[in-house]
DNA sequence: ACATTAAGTGATT
DNA sequence: AATCACTTAATGT
């Protein structure tokens, strides 16, 4: 075992030696790679082929779909322990990826190859439920953005956009700017603004140039 | 100092 | 809620 399998090991140990049994761990540090992918580096692209499904040690990655004119709009986040299981099911029947995954902070994760998380689905019960786990969570967080796009205001969006972003980056100060909220709730970078500008005026956030810090939390 | 990029705003649809 | 057209403010070179 080299260096870097046992820092892996470490790091797997750490995340999932609750739910993960020790043979798969090791199996895990055995078939899988790890590699770190940098903020904003696209993981994979609508169209794309895949061979291999990570499973997220650290760092955010936003799953968002496009349309022809290149719209995009926001889905779902992966976060640290969490796996794609939809990219999954993409891979086993060789199928193009329908989703872009860009990273949204500095990524660390262990790529898998399909054969194994198929092999392995029968091999261990955890790794089954974990899998569909995943799908079942995917899901949710699915019909939750339906939900958002179908029923929401604006300004609820908005709100709790930035509030999810709160939790997943553990920081209430957002590097962000008008622009790049209306990309990923596909809305216009004017009416960003003026939403923005009310919750500022209603002291729910405090909003300057490249900056929104949020005041209070979605009750 | 100047150019570029982000944000604010009235009017219109 | 979106778009246009324009202004103002912040930032980089």
């Amino acid at each position: 075992m080299n260096y870097h399998d046992a820092e892996l090991k470490k790091i797997l140990l750490n995340q999932y030696s609750n739910i993960f049994e020790d043979e798969l761990i090791d199996e895990i540090i055995k078939v899988g790679y790890l590699k770190s992918i940098k903020n904003g580096e696209l993981l994979i692209d609508v169209g794309d082929y895949l061979t291999h499904i990570p499973l997220i040690l650290k760092g955010v990655v936003k799953i968002m779909r496009q349309d022809k004119a290149g719209e995009e709009i926001a889905l779902y986040y992966l976060e640290a322990g969490d796996t794609c299981a939809i990219s999954f099911a993409n891979c086993l029947n060789r199928k193009q990826s329908i989703f872009m995954g860009i990273a949204e902070a500095d990524i660390e994760a262990v790529f898998i190859p399909v054969e194994k998380v198929d092999d392995w689905l029968v091999k261990y019960k955890t790794w089954r439920h974990f899998i569909i786990d995943s799908y079942h969570f995917r899901l949710i967080e699915m019909v939750d953005s339906i939900d958002s796009l179908a029923f929401m205001r604006m300004e609820e969006r908005i709100w709790k956009y930035l509030s999810h972003k709160v939790k997943i980056s553990n920081d209430f100060d957002l590097e962000i700017t008008h622009q790049d909220i209306a990309q990923d709730l596909n809305s216009s970078r004017v009416v960003i603004t003026r939403i923005l500008k009310k919750l500022h005026d209603d002291g729910k956030i405090y909003s300057t140039r490249n900056r929104v810090k949020v005041l209070e939390l979605l009750s």
